[in-house]
Order: structure tokens, then sequence, then C-alpha cells
DNA sequence: ATGCCTATTATTAATAGA
């Protein structure tokens, strides 16, 4: 089973691109962030046409996640974090798919920083530590995915220094993923490429992907059960190099068969 | 310190992204 995760940057304008890449690199789930789209205007019969079911939350201009299922309808779980009722931004969507629930999340960017815009990614990152917790307490196996707006350590970035102060980079940020990883979560990409540089981002500037000046922020996190079945992991960088390229590169992660609808069986 | 580039929305300029 293969789980991939892809900030689009806009699921209608980069359409061409999502297709190519679905028929390429056949993936089982897909969780994409930044549809820039409404609810009524995602593309859901070109998805489908490709051989994917989907359940998204659309947004107009900004923000927008879906996740989407080969050859079957994902089982939506949950449209939104709890603890912020107010809280109206499209960021975050969970599905149950062959036996693994799997949240789909859009962290907030949080610059400039400080200002209330970081306040909120703050306040944000403290909702999904909450809920990701009772996640992991429930026992069941669990793939959250999507750009978390942070690159974990210096290894992440392609020039530190000049990341240092960005809301991306932040020691608060950068120790709030800490915490949240060492709920009990596995970093599947650095768990199966330690000390690699790997990179998920490249600015439209500067030429960033012709310098491979990146940035690893697109993450899959696995729950124990999960992390058990791990075989690979990857980022189809080639994808940032196509014709009208999101400024994302897909990020997948490979598992084990799954024994059975009723979820896995551990090995050992 | 700032723009660069790319998208959306609404009217050719503003806003957001990272």
């Amino acid at each position: 089973m293969k789980i991939a995760t892809f900030n689009v940057n806009g699921v209608n304008g980069r359409l061409p691109v999502l297709l190519r890449w679905l028929a390429e690199a056949q993936p089982d789930v897909v969780c994409l962030q930044e549809l820039k789209a409404p609810q009524e205007r995602f593309p859901a019969a070109a998805i489908e046409d490709a051989g994917y079911g989907a359940t998204w939350l659309g947004q107009k201009s900004w923000n927008g996640v879906a996740i989407l299922a080969k050859g079957t309808t994902p089982v939506p779980t949950r449209r939104g974090l709890p603890g912020e009722p107010e809280d109206e931004q499209s960021r975050y969507i969970e599905a149950a798919v062959g036996g693994i629930l799997v949240g789909g999340l859009y962290l907030p960017n949080g610059n400039p920083a400080p200002g209330p815009k970081f306040d909120y990614k703050l306040r944000w990152f403290a909702r999904l530590k909450a809920y990701a917790a009772g996640l992991l307490a429930e026992n069941v196996p669990v793939v959250l995915a999507g750009d978390f707006n942070v690159m974990p350590t210096d290894l992440d970035v392609y020039k530190p220094e000049r990341w240092r102060d960005d809301a991306l980079f932040r020691p608060e940020v950068r120790a709030a993923y800490a915490e949240l990883v060492d709920q009990g979560w596995t970093d599947c990409l650095r768990h199966l490429h330690p000390g690699e540089r790997i990179y998920t981002f490249w600015d439209y500037f500067r030429n960033a992907y012709g310098r491979d000046a990146g940035l690893r922020i697109d993450h899959l996190l696995a729950s124990p059960a999960v992390a058990d079945d791990l075989l690979e992991a990857g980022v189809d960088r080639h994808v940032r190099g196509w014709e009208k390229a999101s400024d994302h590169a897909p990020t997948w992660i490979r598992l084990g068969e799954v024994e059975g609808s009723a979820g896995r069986v551990p090995r050992r």
C-alpha cells in the first residue's frame, strides 16, 4: 500500500500535473493540500475518471484538503480539527481507507512571525498535538500526512541560517513538531533515510529547484502499528521539474500488505 | 531588508504562499 501527500497549489490549475502523477505513481491513497477551490469546484469527475474516489474540504481562494483512494471511496471520519470552533480554515480531513485511518493536514504557514498568523499556527499545532495523542491512545493504525510547514532540523533546510527567524523554522515550531513526534509517531522519511538531505519543496523564486535550494516540510507520520509495516519512503522530486509544477513534490511511503479489512496484523 | 515567482479574486492590483 502506497500513501502519498502532495501540496498541489491549486487543484484546478494543477489538474494536468496531478493526473499525470497519479497515472505514473499509482498511489493507493493521496492527501492533497492547497486545493484553492471552494467545495463545489473540486474536480471530482476528472479524478474519478483517473480511478480515484475522493473526500474533500474546500475553501474559496486558499487552503482546502482532500483524500483520494484508488478504486474505492475513502470513508470520511472527520472534517476539521477540534478545539477552536470559530476556525473556518479548511486544513484537516480524515478518512478510513484499507484498514488505515488517514489524517490529511495543511498546517498554517505562520508568517510573518511574530504576529497573529504565527499565534494561529502555534494554536493549530497545539490542537493537532492534543488530537493526535487521542488517536494514539485508541491503538488504531494511523497515518498523519500533509504539509506541516515545519523543517524539523537543520538537515531539512538548504541554508539553515537564512531561515532561523522564519515561521517554518523558529524554535517554538520545531519544538512543537518534535513534541508531536515524541508522542510515539514515526517520521517515515527521516526514519528510513537518517542523515540524508531530503527536500519536498522548492521555492518558485531564484531558480530554487535548479539550485536544489529546498526544504523538507511535507511529512508522513505513522502510528506504531503502521511503522512496523513501513517498507519504503521517498519524494517524487522530478515532478517539481514538470511544466506548470506545484512548488511542492509528492512525498510517499510504501507499507507491507494489509492483512484483511479489519486492520493490519503486526509482524513478529 | 526586499524582490524574485505563481496562484486566486476581482479589475489590473491586492493578498497569500514559504
